[in-house]
DNA sequence: TTTAAAATAATAGTATTACTATCATAAATA
DNA sequence: TATTTATGATAGTAATACTATTATTTTAAA
C-alpha cells in the first residue's frame, strides 16, 4: 500500500473537490502543465478543457474562475513545503541546522515526488517562482484573505519565523525575515533565469548560489 | 520658468510617443489613476478610452496593448527613482548615509513632486508596490528584456550595487542583495497593508519599520 | 496662404475570453 | 430498479483585445 499526501485544501477555493474524481484530478495536473507552459496570462480554461479532453464547461463546474485555481494549485504547494518541512527538519535539534535546512527547501527546484500521483513538484516550483505572487497581488487580496485564501502561505511564513526565533529569540522582525526569505528564493532563482543582472548568479545559474547567498543574508541578519 | 524632468523613454515600448501631445499625456495620467483604482487586471483601454474621453482606437495609436503600458509606466518611476537617488545622495561623501538614503527613497511613499506635470508620485509608488512585477513575470520576459524594456531597473539596481560595494568591497551579492532591498521595499508594504501578519508591521503599518527592517537587513549583511 | 501631411474622432467589425444555461446521457448509489 | 449525481455536447451572451475605414480637425511645409 502506498501512502498519499492529503494537503487538506480551503473549499471556498472550489465548487466541486477535484481530489475525488479522475476529471478533477485531471484538471490539476493538466492546468499545472499548461500554466507552466504558456503563462498564466495566456491559460484558459478552454485551453485547458481541450488538453484534457473535456469541455470549458465540465472545468467550470470544478473551479469559479481561473484565478481560485491558481490560488488552489498554490496553496497547494504551500502545505507540501509545509509537511516538507515538518518532514525534513523533524529530528534536528539545532535551529540554525533546521533554518538551513529550511532555506535549501524553499530554493530548491525539488525533482518530482512519488508520494503525490498527479502533482508533478518541479513544475509546482516553477509555477511559484513565476506565478506566485498573482496569487495576491490584485485588487480583491482584502476579499481574498477573509476567506482564508492565503493561510497556507502565512502558517509556512509563522513557522519559519519560528525557526528564526529559536535562534535568535531577540530578533525583531521574524516575520518579515521570513516572507523575505521565502519570496527571494523564488524572485533570484526567476531573477537568475530570465534578469540575469539583477543578481550575482548570472554565470553560473545555479540555484545553490542563491542558498548561500539566503544564508549570508539571514544568519547574518539574526546574529546576536 | 519651471524646470521638468524629462525621463528619457525607450521608444520600443510606444507607437507615438505620448509626451508630445495632450491626448498622450492624458493616457499616461488617466492610466495611472486607472490602474490604481482598478487594478491591472480589470484596467481595459476601453475603460482608460472613457475616463479620458477619447476612443479606445485613440489609445491604441499611442500603445500596442496594456502591458507595453504598463512596462513604460514603470520603467518611468525606475528613471524618476534614479533621478532622485542621484540628487539626493550627490553631496553625501559617506557611503552608509547614500545607502540609508537610498533605502528611504525607495521604501517611502512619496509626496507628489511638483516638478512632473502630468504624474502623480505617490499614485505611481502604489502601484509599483501593487503591480510592479506584474511588468516581468510573464513568458515574454526574454523578448521584452532583449528590447531593453527592464533596463531603467536595472540600471538603479546596478547603482544600488555600487554604493553597498562602497561601503563594503568585499561582499558578495551586491546586485542579489540590491534587488532585495528594492523589491522587499515594496513587497513589505504591500503585506504590511493587506497581508500583516506576514510582517512585523501589521499593528502601526508604519512605513518607518519597513526602513528599520531593511535597514538593520542590509547593514548586517555587509558588515566586515 | 494654400496645400499636404499627420493626428484625432467616430464607427464598425472580428476573434477570443469568461462565463451561464440547457438538455441528454452515463455512472454511481440507495 | 429507481434516482440522484456527474459528465458531455451544444448554444448563447457580454466583455475584452484588438484591426480597419472613413471623415474631420489640427499642424507643418511649400
Amino acid at each position: 500500500m502506498r501512502l498519499e499526501i492529503q494537503i487538506k485544501m480551503n473549499p471556498s477555493l472550489y465548487l466541486r473537490d477535484p481530489e475525488q474524481s479522475e476529471l478533477g484530478r485531471n484538471i490539476i495536473k493538466y492546468s499545472i502543465e499548461l500554466i507552466h507552459k504558456i503563462g498564466f496570462e495566456a491559460f484558459t480554461f478552454k485551453k485547458l478543457a481541450e488538453a484534457i479532453g473535456t469541455t470549458e464547461a465540465g472545468v467550470y463546474r470544478y473551479f469559479e474562475n481561473k484565478h481560485k485555481l491558481l490560488v488552489y494549485i498554490i496553496s497547494w504547494y504551500w502545505g507540501w513545503l509545509q509537511f516538507q518541512i515538518n518532514y525534513q527538519t523533524n529530528n534536528i535539534k539545532d535551529p540554525k541546522l533546521k533554518l538551513k535546512k529550511v532555506i535549501k527547501i524553499l530554493a530548491t527546484n525539488v525533482v518530482d515526488d512519488i508520494n503525490t500521483g498527479h502533482v508533478d513538484e518541479s513544475i509546482l516550483h516553477q509555477i511559484l517562482v513565476a506565478e506566485g505572487s498573482k496569487a495576491y497581488l490584485t485588487n480583491h487580496v482584502g476579499k481574498d484573505n477573509k476567506q482564508q485564501f492565503f493561510k497556507p502561505y502565512k502558517d509556512l511564513c509563522n513557522a519559519v519565523g519560528e525557526i528564526i526565533l529559536e535562534c535568535n529569540p531577540k530578533y525583531k522582525y521574524p516575520h518579515s525575515l521570513s516572507s523575505t526569505i521565502i519570496e527571494m528564493a523564488h524572485l533570484q532563482n526567476f531573477f537568475m533565469n530570465h534578469l540575469p543582472s539583477l543578481t550575482d548568479f548570472g554565470k553560473t545559474r545555479d540555484e545553490t548560489e542563491i542558498i548561500k547567498f539566503l544564508e549570508d543574508l539571514v544568519f547574518k541578519s539574526i546574529s546576536n
